[in-house]
Formats: structure tokens, sequence, C-alpha cells
DNA sequence: CCCTGATTCGC
DNA sequence: GCGAATCAGG
């Protein structure tokens, strides 16, 4: 396969939306995900930009660095600098913290007219965390609850008592049963939620 | 072990 | 330019 407009648009739009390059090269097809890895690079927007991006990266990123015998190039690119929406940095709750705001793998036995499980209350969620729930959710997998594995994320979303039911179903961390996404909602370090008891 | 992106370097 | 191999990290 060879990268034709066509494929370059999709991977461009596809690594843009933040989606892994695992993922775009299984789209793609015919690619893995270091083709996809190495074409991000050449195109030079390995930084995604553009939308939503990561915390400001002062690092020179000095890696590899067994082999010296190049010169290095004093090209220092100016990377215009993008507004970032999302300070990322979660305290990631010490000892107590941590409401699990769903439960995973719950009995799909839920009687109607219940409390919805996730759906968690819009005021007590950092919104830059909602925000990109809300933008993934939108192209989540749509699974169901034997579609699951361990490497899918369990964020059940919709009533559970209807058809409009589904679980995230994008691809999980290991180890944690959601998405990045999800995972960022889903522990919280706790909030002023207590005075809300009945 | 699963995954992520980053980098190098022979082709 | 391409991408496998490798590196570094979660």
């Amino acid at each position: 396969m060879s990268w034709t407009d066509e494929r370059v648009e999709l991977l461009k739009k596809m690594w843009t939306e933040g989606q892994s390059a695992s993922q775009i090269a299984k789209e793609l097809g015919g690619v893995t995900r270091n083709a996809v890895i190495g074409k991000v690079h050449r195109l030079g927007l390995s930084n995604r930009a553009g939308g939503a991006a990561e915390p400001a990266k002062p690092e020179p990123k000095a890696k590899a660095e067994k082999v010296e015998a190049k010169a290095e190039k004093p090209a220092a690119q100016p990377a215009a600098e993008a507004p970032e929406p999302k300070p990322a940095a979660k305290p990631a709750a010490p000892a107590q913290a941590a409401a699990p705001a769903a439960a995973p793998a719950r009995k799909a036995i839920i009687p109607a007219g219940q409390p919805l499980p996730p759906q968690p209350s819009a005021n007590e969620i950092d919104p830059a965390a909602l925000a990109k729930v809300g933008e993934i959710e939108k192209h989540s997998k749509k699974l169901s609850l034997m579609e699951l594995t361990e490497r899918t994320c369990k964020w059940p979303i919709g009533d559970p008592a209807t058809e409009d039911f589904w679980f995230c179903g994008l691809p999980s961390q290991a180890g944690k049963p959601y998405c990045e996404a999800h995972v960022g909602v889903a522990f919280q370090p706790m909030s002023a939620r207590r005075d809300r008891r009945r």
C-alpha cells in the first residue's frame, strides 16, 4: 500500500481526532502502526495540535542516545502554541478520593426507572474531562455487554433499561477498565458533593 | 502482557 | 519517503 492522498487525508483526520496510531493503521489497512507513526512524523503533525492537545512539553526530547554519529539539526521549529483546554494534571487520588461513578460489569438486570449508573452530574466533574468524554462518546464502539473484553472501555452509556444502551468500547489502557476519557471522569479527586446529601 | 508514541536507519 | 526494529514509557 502507498500513501495516496485519500489515505493521507484519513490519516490526518483520525490523528487529529486523537485516534491512536494502531487504530488508524487498522482502519487504513495494509500498514502497521509504525508506518502510521512514521508518516505522521514525516507530515510534521506529530504534535496533535488543532483541537485538544497535551500539556506543554518543554522537554527537548532526547531518548535514544546510543549511537551518536549524526550532526544535530539547528532547525528550531517555532511550533505554534495551541491553546490547551485540558490541564490534565490529576491529583491521582492519593488515599481516599476516587469515587468510581459507575460500576463496570454490572448485571444486565436493571429495573426501569432507576437512577442511572454513570452519567456523572456535570456539576461535580472537571469540565475539561467532561468535554473530552462528550467528544469520544460520539464515536464510541457501542459494544454490547458480551462484546466487552479485558481491553475495552467498560463505561456504560445510555439507559440500561432501553435499547439505547451500550458500552464505550474504546481501547482501554492496560489494567484500567475504562478508556482515557472515562478514566478521567470516573476517578475524581473528591469534590463538593457532600453538601448534597439527602 | 497489553498498549502508547518516538526515533533510528537500511532500504 | 518508507517502515521494521527498537526505544521509552503507561
